[in-house]
DNA sequence: TCCATATTTCAACGAATGTCGAAATATAGC
DNA sequence: GCTATATTTCGACATTCGTTGAAATATGGA
């Protein structure tokens, strides 16, 4: 991932009003909601919704999908994979013990087991 | 992890020098960077450096000690560690098929064996 | 004590950001 | 075509942010 992607991703969710969308949206799930819906759940006025939504579109954190007359948004998954990457990128440099517990931290937080156990080779050291 | 924190933390990384100082110092180690060597590297004036990281050092992603004339900053492993778990709360809802990625490329970023496979309970569903 | 080095603090400036009201666009149903 | 609903776009405003130059503080050594 590129530096001036993660920054976009970093300050589109560096802000209340559009951390608490993209969370809603993360709870949501890949059906997404309609903005009006997340507008009345987030408690933002439309027009200032519809500007969160698109500084969160163009980061790539959502998508969004037409249907009939509303507008649906879901949180895009790989978007938030690979800002964590990035952001872990180098991290123990040798020295498992650092980031061991980020690691066992992001599993437990994936709230599921895990998919299957792939072959993972230690990349540096 | 609260809101407003993860809010301070996100945005304290949405700064292109903030993000490069981070990242140099996530690859540095416990050891840490003393100001001046930061400054240099990140090619940022030293009063300017030293704004940026008293916002980072606030938002608790590094930690600073002063040796001799030289303040060393360094990165703080948990604080990423808690922001990462934030931001993938719930990221299920009970369809592993959607966060397992999440979870296997945080897991290959942080580039070392698993440090021991302990009992990993799925937390829903 | 005096000086050099390392880092921070202060005040000020231009640029970017978030929100609001009003108007515009798109879709569906009659 | 007309109306109602859903969402976006536009223009303006106050606020916040990042950088700069100058001055201040802290530490170590002669």
């Amino acid at each position: 991932m590129e530096s001036s992607a993660a920054i976009y991703r970093l300050s589109a969710l560096a802000q209340p009003g559009r951390l608490a969308v993209f969370r809603l949206l993360v709870r949501a799930g890949p059906e997404g909601i309609p903005a009006g819906e997340i507008a009345a759940a987030v408690g933002l006025a439309p027009n200032t919704l519809s500007a969160q939504l698109t500084i969160l579109v163009q980061a790539g954190l959502l998508s969004s999908a037409r249907e009939g007359r509303v507008i649906r948004y879901a949180a895009r998954p790989d978007a938030l994979s690979e800002l964590i990457v990035y952001l872990m990128e180098d991290c123990c440099g040798g020295r498992p013990e650092i980031c061991a517990p980020v690691q066992e931290a992001a599993a437990r937080a994936a709230c599921c087991p895990p998919a299957k156990s792939r072959a993972r080779r230690p990349l540096r050291a």
